[in-house]
DNA sequence: AATGCCGTTCAGCGCTCCTGAACCGCCTAT
DNA sequence: ATAGGCGGTTCAGGAGCGCTGAACGGCATT
């Protein structure tokens, strides 16, 4: 049983006279659609598609239409599947290679994992998420997952918690608070209160420490980076299982990475409230 | 002097009643936006885009706070030009982990790189273009770029030549005329004929041959990859500085290279006709 | 044969998107 | 200072376009 959708949609005169921003209707759904695809979900009937997002099949397929035209996404010829299209690399290639962060933190990250011998990783802000950029992995039997191209919350991870750090406190706050404090592990922060004082302990330190915030036996250090300029806002976290990240540990890697990034020029970006 | 568009286009009734594969209108426009971006033109302002769109400042305004909301587009904060946003890598991201070719070569691209000394590239075919999606750069002090992430016309690259041979001698007509036969240098196709000649004796041979037809003092070969389950096809070139692929070492490399492909089932799709 | 599910097509209604105009802010030239 | 130009943003309202349900054909499974 799926959200038995309104018999007629269109009844409703969606009578918001707040037009403030307007968002086209049709390029929303088919942004959403896109959205679909992921990691775990590659490939999507047209029937799966329409009944996930609750759209009428042909709309769903006027939109796929479109979205295939640009090679966005793709129909496979037998299953009639629809999966992601080398478009899609084709953006995300270009926005790599003018992303000024990615580029200079790169020789950052390999020195950072060379020092640490942890996997070491770039997060930027997108959507009220963390997305993983660039990674190192650890040589480490034992190690962390680079897990590039993954979305994470923000705060209930170092690079998330040191994401927010750079924001003003009242939108740290409302992003948060949109998202829910969903708590992966008795340690999560889950309230408000504890947001805040995180906040301010964060940023008077000028780095994060995730204390097993996220999955049980992982810590991790995050600090801050940020391109004023293009207006990206990111972090670097350094991340292994919690018997090697301990606070001292923790604390000299966190120093080395601000050092790193310092010298970088991946500024920091302190936004004030 | 712009092209001076119709004062009224509402006018036009677009009497269109092929209704056959119906296409959205504002999606259509607002992938055009996306599509603005590029390598060399990364960085947009609200007016240029819609003026290169021949679209109301308005109505492109509109179309991009849409991508906003998605963060496939971004705007500065100060120079409020647009660019794209991490959304556009994360999609790529999410292609690039799950299409097979992609996985499976690179193995191949490095291993033929060592043998040859030369630049080795994976393209796909893409919008009835090559887009290059991977590549393994000669050590050599005169060699060919990487380019990963641009696109290249059919008719005059190896890559290209190869997957026209893959596909049924009308397809790859009506493909490469759509574009033109542009004649980059004396040496590209530039007739019909040349290109069924091309096709025939590429398909015999089961590589193409490309000597100085995309740029002066480059030549490569070209062998056609496929992953038939996804319906996608592509091209493995090995490219260098004419003087050193010649046609004989160019054999020899082709042949590695088949080798190599097929070693990685990375089987060819041939389609008749 | 019958049933179910899938993808695709289509005509027509009514909602949504497009649009020009107006506004604001910034810069340059006068 | 002032005018003029240019860029970005907002908005109300008309009409063109996208959405929709229904219908169809193909392919499994019952």
């Amino acid at each position: 049983m799926h959200s038995t959708r309104t018999t007629k949609r269109s009844v409703i005169p969606n009578n918001a006279p707040a037009r403030q921003s307007y968002e086209v209707g049709s390029v929303r759904k088919a942004l959403e659609l896109l959205g679909c695809f992921s990691r775990d979900a590659g490939s999507w009937s047209l029937s799966d598609l329409a009944r996930r997002l609750d759209l009428p099949k042909s709309t769903a397929h006027n939109l796929l239409r479109t979205l295939q035209a640009f090679d966005l996404v793709r129909q496979e010829a037998e299953s009639r599947a629809y999966r992601l299209g080398p478009r899609a690399m084709e953006l995300g290639l270009i926005f790599a290679r003018q992303n000024e962060i990615l580029a200079q933190a790169r020789p950052v990250l390999r020195r950072l994992a060379e020092l640490s011998g942890e996997t070491v990783k770039l997060g930027i802000l997108s959507n009220e998420q963390v997305l993983i950029v660039a990674a190192v992995e650890s040589a480490h039997q034992l190690h962390t997952r680079g897990d590039i191209g993954t979305r994470w919350p923000l705060h209930s991870t170092g690079m998330g918690k040191a994401i927010l750090s750079a924001l003003p406190l009242s939108e740290a706050t409302e992003m948060v608070t949109r998202h829910g404090l969903t708590a992966y592990t008795p340690h999560t922060i889950s309230s408000v209160e504890q947001l805040h004082r995180e906040w301010k302990r964060t940023r008077s330190k000028g780095f994060s420490f995730d204390a097993e915030e996220s999955e049980a036996g992982v810590s991790c250090v995050g600090i801050p980076v940020g391109d004023p300029l293009q207006g990206t806002i990111g972090a670097i976290s350094i991340s292994g299982p919690s018997v090697r990240i301990r606070p001292q540990q923790a604390e000299l890697y966190a120093r080395q990475a601000i050092a790193a990034a310092r010298a970088a020029s991946l500024s920091y970006p302190l936004e004030h409230s």
